[in-house]
DNA sequence: CCTCGCGATTTGCGCGCTCAAATTTTACCG
DNA sequence: CGGTAAAATTTGAGCGCGCAAATCGCGAGG
């Protein structure tokens, strides 16, 4: 015992490499090698080293690794403040998925607040410089963000959940298909017998919102539905009082829709609020479709669409461990449809 | 240039403390009492030092100063799914609140994924061992959680956000007064000028609901409101479906009550659905109060009690990192109620 | 019987930092 | 102006690990 050198794994500390190594009998670096190559070391041995592992109860330190491999392995990621008003959007679902994700691959997620778009990129770049964090997500990204250059500038590699109006072929990102959203709300309701189906959406000028609108657009035009007077096009403010009121103008025209879509769930509450005070019922007088299945959707059995975000979590970080692919990854995913009762029954006959 | 020992800072890695150390000519052991104890540093280099640091852009390596340190400064925490069913918790809030609070002392925070309880004790402890956190969050307490026994065994640092029936003297946590809650909802009713205040709550057996409950319990004897019949007090399961069927049950007594409190979003978003369909209209009517001002409360312009979550996140975090306190400390934190239009107005004559 | 070659295992080194102890410098007083 | 205490600064060691190069051991070939 008072062999210089000999260390027992002494109260308080994890056992560490060293430990496993002096009680297996081996060297640190067999020890390591049981681990990262087993194919090198001789069964016999891996099979000690293997059993004092788990009795000890050995567990690479992290710190340790990362400093020597001098990757973290760890994906930074903002969480942002919620928008009052606006229904909560999929960030947790989206943050637990990408945990999920990460897992598998044995990566952690670090978390950081930020005020804004400039304070985030501030602390992306000190998280990345610190070696806090390998790669991060980006996500919620508006038409003109700023931080996809900013991050490409400052060499901090990332994936973005959405992309930009321009430049978006310039780094990786995944997205789910908004076109594609309300075309699937609106081919339903047209499978439902509707005729005259109604866009509720935000005020042009945001990404999303106009490529939600968009689909609209097209699916109204590919099956010659009514809409030629443009009256059945209504935006507003994603607030559920502003919804109230425009869906109020939607329903007074001497033709009024009977089913309306909408580019978030928030206005289809609006949409739906607005219905009832009207004296109609939702889903049988008015069919309703929102976008995003939100819990609160699925409270007020509204149909809604749904964006695929575990599969996007998986592909943002497939891409963001992805080896050194040539140029930027891009993926565009499908969204699905939810029916509930909002939209589930037939079209009732012209009121 | 051929000088041995003599780095500059070329391309690829970021600069470290020796870059700054020899850019401003001092020891590198100067520049870290610089960032950590500037008082022993005299002025004149310290400015020069600190010159040096914004110029290079220095920022100290986390993965070795917690390898050096032995503590990470990170603060564990398990992302659960979100609850089919449920309108989503508060999970986001909490995160982003804790993130906000980790941030004024350095702390960052690391999300993990886990299946179910037993897991998420594994992972902590594995986190744990591995030195990838230093202490763990742990929230969504049932009454016979397992998970603050299980981490006191293995000696890992905790704090959580709520508690367990029993033995919550043993461990420190940051709790919401749920008994509070809903006697503030009733006192509210009671201003309004109710006599009749109907209680919606989850079946009795869990910590949560039947605080809850009990709040209520509470405030209509001390206000020695009409409750003796025992019929106004009814519980389902968290879901709208099953408060609306429950709902109608309260509605159809021969003395229906004014007002009704309940133990979640969830159940008010049934009992105001319950409501519409019953014909009555909500704030005039039908008074409704919900609990945990979640999102949709806000859009449906639901009253709701509101937990601090983000003074409570603060507690965690100061409990956390709080030295050495004796004994576990524990915090019980006041909620508030947050009027909407569902309970605004004074309740109407009798009907 | 000795050498070569190859797989198995070990050693040396450094990742960037902090702590403690050693060393140098500065300031002050007789 | 020497001496000394205090302040300022430097040096040494090590946190736990991975990489690369070095070493060991053993069977085949000459």
């Amino acid at each position: 015992m008072a062999e210089p050198g000999h260390h027992e794994p002494v109260g308080g500390g994890a056992p560490t490499l060293q430990d496993v190594a002096q009680a297996a009998g081996v060297s640190r670096q067999t020890v390591s090698n049981v681990l990262h190559a087993p194919e090198r070391v001789r069964p016999a041995t891996r099979e000690r080293v293997v059993e004092f592992i788990s009795r000890l109860g050995y567990q690479p330190n992290r710190q340790a690794q990362a400093l020597a491999r001098s990757a973290s392995h760890m994906i930074g990621c903002r969480i942002r403040p919620l928008t009052p008003g606006a229904l909560t959007s999929m960030h947790d679902r989206f943050l637990h998925a990408l945990a999920e994700a990460g897992r598998a691959a044995d990566h952690h997620l670090l978390l950081f607040a930020a005020e804004d778009e400039s304070a985030e990129i501030d602390s992306v770049g000190r998280l990345h410089r610190g070696g806090a964090a390998d790669a991060f997500v980006l996500y919620d990204l508006t038409a003109d963000d700023q931080r996809p250059k900013a991050l490409l500038d400052m060499g901090v590699p990332f994936v973005a959940f959405g992309r930009t109006d321009t430049g978006a072929d310039t780094y990786p990102w995944v997205d789910v298909d908004n076109v594609l959203g309300t075309r699937l709300a609106v081919d339903h309701l047209v499978n439902r017998g509707h005729r005259r189906v109604a866009f509720l959406g935000w005020p042009s000028g945001r990404t999303i919102g106009d490529r939600r609108a968009r689909g609209w657009h097209q699916a109204v035009e590919s099956h010659r539905l009514a809409s030629t007077c443009g009256v059945l096009d209504v935006r507003s403010e994603d607030s559920v009082q502003a919804a109230i009121q425009v869906t109020f103008r939607l329903l007074e025209h001497s033709e009024p829709p009977t089913a309306i879509v909408t580019a978030t769930d928030t206005l289809a509450v609006g949409a739906m609020q607005a219905a009832q005070r009207w004296g109609l019922e939702v889903g049988r007088d008015l069919a309703v479709v929102g976008f995003d299945d939100t819990p609160t959707a699925a409270a007020l059995e509204l149909s809604s669409i749904r964006q695929p975000i575990e599969l996007v979590a998986r592909q943002v970080v497939a891409a963001l461990l992805g080896t050194d692919e040539v140029g930027p990854g891009c993926w565009l995913l499908e969204p699905q449809l939810v029916i509930r009762s909002s939209s589930a029954r037939p079209a009732s006959p012209r009121r």
